[in-house]
DNA sequence: CACTAGTGCAA
DNA sequence: TATTGCACTAGTG
């Protein structure tokens, strides 16, 4: 099966396995033990990807071969083989990496959430889950049809053919032919993204169009017609890569195909996730915590006014609106809502008045003063960035809620620009990091209670604050009740927990 | 086929 | 001059 996919090109070994590991279980075949330690192997090469040294260990003891000489297999079973032998010689090294764990205070992570993690990340992986392919083919028809009549449309304005989805050639016609202001500059050329399009839009009728082509031609590549092909022909579902071993602040990510980024802003967005469905006498349950990131900040800075508010479970980008701009909750319109949440959203990014101005199309005057004024009213916040920093540029990294540790080496660097990305990554990152460590712990609790119960429910996918479920319409309240009771109850925080629940025939409905 | 640049989707 | 990702197309080698 995948000696025929293999041929001129690079094999990518943990896809093509994963294949295999599909088809065997399909078939009621146990999981060759080997295989599953393979997986277990790779993860012990780095654990956390902060850890550069393992990486370096690791390398340096299997050496750049192993890499090269599996790219060279092109037969399927000594393929299989070969990755089994990579796998006994990575065990070795289980001595050096265990020792480093520990000097590194990494032990209780390793072994409390991240190796259990593996498991339920392959079962997830190997859940699967459905898309309906004839109505993402239906909508793929629809779609190219606006595309084509768009297409002539932004001919006839531009006065010629050319490739819009090239930026090269759309320049040209833009800057050059139509000579408009060109307002961006790339490393390469001037820039026609998405800000630069939406200012030219108020003296060109083409550059709007071009707009509207783009989100349409996007989301038709990306998602619309890509995803039909990745459908499983022996589950008949997609079966993504949940990668543990990627990120710097120890969130999965999602790859072949990435269902981490399934659009949902839009209309036509929302339509794609009307595709991921349930099979019939089953339903999509998701189930996502909200607000996750604010309260975990709340907690690490134990700000009084956030942790009341959380508390009390008011609204709180209202409660930050009726803060900063000095006014009783109940005089709160819905704008200054808007605002409110982009600078909440700011903070834990470590958003300069710029960004901030730029974002809700303020002067930066303004911009400074909502900061200034947020500043003021969360004491707690303030200072918790502060002493953050200053810790991170003492010890040289920070960590999470569980110990999770990122160095920050550009925090010593004598570049200015540098040094203050890594302060606002030494800011970020534990609580970022600190959520990403919640939903692991919680995705192994309901694995456990899933397993214990004997319910037939399956986690299926993981989407950062989220975690979506197929569940037996039989089993819809006591999934309901075991979802939330675990995600809310999985730690104590000097906040609660709280997390939204939504179910539908789909996972558009279900939210 | 492999790689980069520009762009844009999500939390 | 906002954090973390993945992947598309065009263009080059």
């Amino acid at each position: 099966m995948v000696g025929s996919l293999l041929e001129g090109k690079t094999v990518k070994v943990g896809h093509d396995l994963k294949k295999e590991m599909i088809l065997l279980k399909k078939q009621g075949v146990e999981l060759a033990e080997p295989m599953f330690d393979t997986m277990v192997a790779s993860y012990l090469i780095n654990p956390v990807r902060s850890e550069q040294t393992l990486e370096a260990i690791a390398l340096e003891f299997l050496g750049k071969n192993v890499i090269e000489q599996l790219s060279g297999v092109r037969d399927e079973k000594s393929r299989i083989d070969y990755v089994c032998h990579a796998a006994e010689a990575i065990f070795e090294l289980k001595e050096i990496l265990s020792g480093r764990l520990r000097d590194e205070g990494l032990e209780e992570l390793f072994y409390n959430v991240e190796m259990p993690l593996v498991r339920v990340l392959s079962d997830v992986e190997m859940n699967g889950v459905r898309v309906d392919r004839d109505f993402l083919n239906e909508m793929s028809k629809e779609v190219d049809s606006d595309l084509q009549e768009l297409m002539s449309k932004i001919y006839s304005l531009a006065g010629q053919e050319f490739n819009i989805n090239s930026p090269k050639q759309l320049s040209e016609v833009l800057f050059e032919k139509l000579k408009l202001p060109a307002i961006k500059k790339t490393k390469t050329g001037y820039s026609t993204d998405v800000e630069v399009l939406q200012q030219l839009s108020a003296i060109h009728e083409l550059p709007a169009e071009i707009l509207t082509y783009r989100t349409l031609s996007k989301l038709k590549s990306t998602y619309i017609d890509s995803l039909p092909s990745m459908i499983n022909p022996e589950t008949g579902r997609v079966h993504t890569s949940l990668n543990q071993t990627v990120t710097a602040t120890g969130r999965l990510s999602s790859s072949e195909p990435n269902l981490q980024n399934i659009p949902i802003r839009t209309e036509l967005g929302r339509r794609i996730r009307e595709a991921f469905t349930a099979e019939p006498g089953n339903l999509i349950l998701s189930a996502d915590y909200s607000q996750i990131e604010l309260r975990v900040m709340a907690h690490m800075s134990e700000d009084p006014i956030l942790i009341e508010s959380f508390k009390k479970g008011e609204d709180i980008h209202a409660r930050t609106a009726a803060e900063v701009f000095g006014i009783m909750p109940g005089l709160v319109t819905s704008e200054m809502r808007r605002m409110a949440k982009v600078v909440n959203f700011g903070i834990i990014y470590g958003m300069s008045p710029f960004g901030l101005s730029k974002d809700l199309g303020i002067s930066q005057k303004d911009a400074k003063r909502y900061i200034d004024s947020y500043f003021e009213h969360y004491k707690g916040v303030s200072s918790f960035i502060e002493k953050t920093i200053l810790e991170a540029k003492e010890k040289g990294y920070v960590r999470t809620l569980l110990g999770r540790k990122r160095p920050i080496p550009e925090l010593s660097g004598k570049e200015v620009a540098l040094r203050q990305f890594g302060e606002r990554t030494a800011v970020n990152t534990p609580i970022q990091g600190t959520a990403a460590d919640i939903i692991k712990l919680a995705m192994i609790n309901i694995s456990k209670r899933l397993k214990k119960e004997d319910l037939k429910s399956l986690m299926i996918l993981q989407v950062h604050d989220e975690l979506v479920f197929e569940v037996p319409e039989g089993e819809l309240e006591i999934m309901k009740l075991l979802v939330c009771e675990e995600m809310e109850g999985v730690m104590e925080l000097k906040v609660p927990l709280k997390v939204d629940i939504g179910v539908g025939k789909n996972w558009s409905e279900a939210h």
